[in-house]
DNA sequence: TCATGTGCTGAACCACCTTCACTATGTCGG
DNA sequence: CCGACATAGTGAAGGTGGTTCAGCACATGA
């Protein structure tokens, strides 16, 4: 039986991995002259195409007035442009410069690159061991009710009922 | 032999439950009136005991400037209290208020009930096997050249010859 | 056509972080 | 003892990331 002592520091190593690799991310897109939810907007606009603010906004889990000034920075430094959208003039369309899709590109090389250091040549069974226990971590997040979306409707105290 | 694709499918693993998490965090701090950076100077301050400014900047890692600000607030909203130092003049000691001292110690209670969901009940060669993993992680972004003391001195060139 | 909903932006605001300049104090060598 | 230099904290100004509220332009459906 494992002790509560050895949980308090595995949680630690956890949250020392969390620190680590989101310093390593930001300092390499730094590298590449963009924030992180610059970068992140990029990432989606990468994995959906042309898409519209709102839908970015969504996406982000950020409000669509946010949308608007990072997509307004991107523009300026030559990541993104803003398009008519073709069928509703309500909208407009961020799609990716050459520019924008070049650093996407290497974006993407550099996070295969980045799980090649954290994994290539670990054993198998070290590896399997090590994802199935992040997925019983995942599952045991979700089963106390500790998910991405609750951050949405959690704010309803009832939620909080099952506790 | 693992793959490129299991190695990215791992890492966003990672990145989930690094969003999870810190989403979770960040919802339970709120909920005791705390944003993200006031709550880790009080982490600080719990284990370092009454600080100066200065230790707390280099603590979190952020200018002097900005630890004013945070106490500022935090002084404001009555979790610390700003004494002069008993030596130096020049300095001034931060210290909990009581109420600070017990929303703190609330943290700390909600830290180890945190760790008690997420390994509770863990079979003792999974969490064995997991806590490997993490530690191999950490040992390879540090044999990497990736660390958190990296942000310091990464801005000079020479330290990226060696990749 | 008229009412209502949707997409985006201006204005105003807060949190967090920075750098630069400045004051007040400590410290050390001559 | 004193001048030179270092250190602790803060004011001012500014960038980024986020919010809400109000308003305009357009879409849509009764």
């Amino acid at each position: 039986m494992t002790t509560s002592r050895q949980h308090t520091e595995a949680l630690g190593r956890i949250l020392e991995l969390v620190v680590v690799l989101s310093d390593d991310m930001t300092r390499s897109l730094a590298a590449q002259g963009l924030t992180d939810a610059r970068a992140h907007l990029l990432w989606e606009l990468h994995h959906r195409g042309p898409s519209t603010q709102r839908v970015l906004a969504d996406a982000l889990r950020v409000s669509p007035r946010n949308i608007t000034g990072l997509v307004d920075a991107l523009a300026a430094t030559g990541f993104v442009t803003r398009e008519p959208h073709p069928t509703d003039r309500r909208a407009t369309l961020v799609s990716f410069t050459e520019h924008g899709a070049a650093v996407t590109a290497a974006m993407e090389r550099d996070q295969h690159e980045f799980a090649r250091i954290l994994f290539d040549g670990m054993p198998d069974d070290r590896f399997t061991a090590l994802v199935e226990g992040l997925d019983d971590l995942l599952a045991r997040l979700r089963a106390h009710g500790v998910s991405i979306d609750a951050s949405r409707e959690a704010t309803d105290p009832e939620s909080e009922a099952g506790r």
